[in-house]
DNA sequence: CTTTGTAAAGCAAACGGTTCCATGAAGGAG
DNA sequence: CTCCTTCATGGAACCGTTTGCTTTACAAAG
């Protein structure tokens, strides 16, 4: 019933090996014969059978995205459905498909993987996250498995990563409102095991000292990528006696809960508490008053990431290429919730 | 380098079909070769090879999703991801694996769906949208492929699919109003063309007239999905000399608009206006006030999706199924934004 | 007129499994 | 002791492509 090449073949008058060759344009058809079997392929609606195709040439054009366990959250749903936009829009304009998986623990995840790519269903994987140490990353190194992550790693220093320049970013954030005038800044950072925490409290550390202002530690709270983190920081600095003007927040959703926060207490944004914080969702525009953003261009990661990783699918050899790391630039999107010059005390 | 089942053969001095059958649990294999063959697979790292296995079985155990093409709004990406993360989880548990693809344009979509079902790349797959007319469900019923719908579509009665029952979920969002005192209920809508915005309207409709209630043309208006359907809609009823005292409104998203609006006007809610939406999506916690919203299980629709498409795939058949149609139910979330009782007037 | 070169197409062997059919051994029945 | 089953396994064909090696036909060269 189905229409192998064999059977154009046959209605074509020609070998298999012939129609096979018209299809991956061989130069040594001529092009009466191509134009015949084209002909017939059509009229019989041929189309070719990956699997076949895929067991004899060893290659699959496809990707495989490994996603975080328990993407829950609010913030992460944004960000991966972002990502994945981004990269399912690259790999199909390079002709690759997208599969997507996730394990419910790091275990299954590796079985996961293992079996893709031993077992030749994919020909790489784009990993969403950026743990310190990963059985993973390990197989997929020691396999020799092409693969790039979305995020960075600073154990592994040789591997193929695309990610923001997150230090700088915060730098810029906490710049911006140094230059607004606000001298006594705080910083919500999140999780200390994240990588992109880490970097983001640097960048902050960065301005602070660069236009010598001083850092108390108490200016700096550590939380989640949750509102509730906000809501707490907030109740925390503005008891604080001599509290600080500004905020920059390691995310929108952080941002969230300061304003909430604030608006109970009948504070006022920015004239109280000017905020900046990362990553630009959607809402941020949204809320009230819009909050200033680093917008990290989330689909221009994932679409970078896909074009990195294909490329190392095709030429596995250029490992020589000019660096393994692609960051994708940041810009901050001031909007009113930063827009305030406080008097100098 | 890759190992195959013949090199596993040949280390436990069996054959090739005797390890396949090792694989497949076939009945009529000595307990003592399995455990011999088993424990030189686990040696070996053997791994089997999915292409070579869908080549022969004809079947490849991964399904695919379609995304409709421009998954860019805010709600969009909640929704889809939740869905995607419903129907991957699903589906691995199944052991199945999961694609994800997307067009450009219906044409590019066609194209896709086709080279992948006929293709033999995918055993399946899930529609995320519900247009009237669809040139990708007609070949898809054409082709007998397996394949269901999230969503509804009225043209074709008999295709598989999984959605809720709008009708009463707006039923039971308007009756929540009404219960609590009000009278004077407008309803914003989504686009005409979309089913749900019908169905929904339609369950408004319903309610109203189940209690007797006036409804007058002008508390219907139409809209999108985003917010400034809500910002305008808003603006336009409380400018009415009768005005609505609640709003029914077909998504979250344009609550927010609403909100927003009777925010910069300095009305109140829900004391001035209370709100119902739909979907539930988590932000709707955490505006202020909290809205009141249908909960329609996204994730439980992509689960079910996933489960009646594979169950579909493994005993195509079964075509006498009880029904082709799976509701998944709904429930309202009563918050802030709705606990108001006026005053009769 | 034979030799050599070249373009176009065919043959057959993979790729890594699955499965139908055949085979041999062992056990039970007659 | 022979015949028939039953059980465990081996052999080989096949799934739909690709591709290296031949073959064929013809033209140009010697």
């Amino acid at each position: 019933m189905t229409v192998t090449i064999k059977d154009v073949a046959k209605k074509a008058g020609v070998s298999p090996s012939t129609v096979s060759r018209v299809l991956s344009g061989h130069p040594r058809i001529s092009l009466e014969t191509s134009r015949k079997v084209k002909v017939i392929m059509e009229e019989m609606g041929y189309t070719p059978n990956m699997m076949a195709k895929s067991l004899v040439s060893k290659t699959t054009n496809s990707i495989c995205i490994i996603l975080p366990k328990p993407a829950e959250e609010l913030f992460s749903n944004l960000f991966f459905m972002e990502l994945i936009r981004g990269i399912v829009t690259q790999s199909s304009r390079s002709g690759y498909d997208v599969l997507i998986s996730s394990g419910a623990n790091e275990k299954e995840e590796l079985e996961a993987v293992s079996r893709l790519l031993k077992g030749r269903r994919v020909d790489g994987v784009i990993l969403l996250y950026s743990r310190k140490d990963d059985a993973v990353i390990d197989f997929l190194e020691s396999g020799g498995y092409p693969f790039v992550l979305v995020g960075r790693s600073d154990r592994y220093e040789d591997i193929l990563s695309v990610d923001n320049d997150n230090v700088m970013a915060a730098f810029d954030a906490t710049n911006h409102l140094i230059s607004m005038g606000h001298e006594r800044i705080g910083f919500v950072s999140g999780p200390p095991n994240l990588i992109v925490s880490r970097d983001r409290l640097e960048g902050y550390r960065k301005a602070m000292l660069n236009s010598g202002l001083e850092m108390r530690t108490e200016w700096i709270v550590e939380g989640e990528f949750l509102q509730d983190s906000g809501y707490r920081a907030m109740s925390f600095f503005m008891n604080l006696p001599n509290r600080p003007t500004a905020l920059v927040a390691v995310d929108d959703m952080v941002s969230f809960g300061v304003l909430r926060g604030l608006n109970e207490l009948k504070y006022k944004v920015p004239e109280d508490l000017a905020i900046v914080s990362f990553n630009n969702i959607p809402l941020s525009e949204l809320s009230s008053p819009p909050i200033s953003s680093i917008d990290i261009g989330i689909y221009h990661l994932g679409y970078t990431a896909s074009q990195v990783l294909i490329q190392s699918i095709q030429k596995p050899d250029n490992d020589a290429g000019y660096t393994n790391r692609f960051v994708i630039p940041h810009r901050l999107i001031v909007r009113e919730s930063s827009m305030y010059a406080p008097g100098k005390k």
